[in-house]
DNA sequence: GCTCGATTATGACGGTCATCATAGTAGCCC
DNA sequence: GGGCTACTATGATGACCGTCATAATCGAGC
């Protein structure tokens, strides 16, 4: 695994920025690259606007990287060894927290990494993106694998699982309604329970 | 079923507007909602700039919603009742039209309506995103049951299949490579063919 | 040939975008 | 206090955005 999270150094990161990243990260789930301008994540953030070329030397291309990096730890974090869990546990926990994201922000947020993907003008984006859903492959398959499925069995039923959220969450989005999730979050258990 | 597909009445259809509404869909699916301005899709499809407002009186919006009503119809036609198929048949000319749809554009093309609902800043076209949706769902479903699935099933099935195409499409467009999506297109057949 | 509708040309409007240069402030270490 | 670095303020740049008003052109039917 060839993937390093490069987290600043200083151990007081700036407050400025790290509520920029986070203001970043959620304008850019709720309304997409485009729209998640300097401008936006100011008024979202409350970050000072003097200081954006400081904190982000690279632009908006590097905040933008810089919330994919928030967002991939968040599921990370979500996914994070648990010891214990079964099958069924893994994937309802995982199902459950996207569902908590439509729900939460009432059909005005979705992922992050997939308005990035279909929307980036630049190769660096969109390469931080595919490396972050890389991540988040790896680390559901690792979870699926210590909750007892054969290490083949886990890297395909990750996939399945991860693809079939992203897919679910756009359309239930679209559609400002669960049903779609729902439906798709139903078949996707009765196909794990038939692995166990 | 609701839905009404609204053609124009004059079998002539202006031929600049039918360029633009191609070009639209094709920008959607490559580049993404705010690219797809009314510079960049008369300079893909040549229209004459002069007549934007005359085609499209509701401005972008609506050319946005002719491009998604274009590509709704695309896909429908390529599930349209061709009796005597097998649902395994079926299942893999789904998967293969979006197959083609990365490799044809060297990844550089994924699904116009994910481009638009992750980005709409209007209710209007994330609406006709979400109505081109069910359409798709309601057509898959079809295509399921007259290859033989129990109409209950094959509603869930469509939606898993739908929901895994669009977000194995995005990871596979992420990475430029087809291993996301061939992995999820493989799991999905052994899933249906639990069904038969 | 003329009319009249459909189509296109041209140019402008205010707004926002990403980027940067310059200058100012704040706080810590010596 | 002095100096150095980190941070912020301000304002400008050129480019593109969606929208529209006005006028020119085209083409078919009478």
């Amino acid at each position: 695994m060839l993937i390093v999270i490069v987290e600043r150094e200083d151990n007081v990161a700036s407050d400025a920025r790290d509520r920029m990243i986070a203001g970043a990260a959620r304008l850019l789930a709720q309304r997409g690259l485009q729209a998640t301008s300097f401008s936006t994540v100011l008024a979202e953030s409350g970050a000072p606007r003097g200081s954006i070329y400081h904190h982000f030397p690279g632009g908006k291309d590097e905040m933008v990287a810089a919330a994919i990096g928030a967002t991939e730890q968040n599921v990370v974090a979500l996914l994070d060894f648990r010891p214990g869990t079964t099958v069924r546990q893994v994937v309802e926990s995982f199902l459950g927290a996207w569902r908590v994201l439509l729900t939460a922000a009432d059909f005005h947020a979705g992922c992050a990494l997939v308005a990035v993907t279909v929307a980036a003008d630049t190769d660096e984006v969109r390469e931080r993106a595919a490396q972050a859903f890389g991540t988040w492959l790896t680390a559901l398959a690792a979870a699926l694998r210590k909750a007892g499925i054969d290490p083949p069995v886990a890297e395909s039923t990750a996939a399945l699982l991860l693809s079939a959220c992203e897919g679910a969450v756009v359309m239930s989005r679209a559609e400002r309604d669960l049903g779609p999730f729902d439906t798709v979050a139903e078949t996707l258990l009765t196909y794990v329970d038939l692995l166990a």
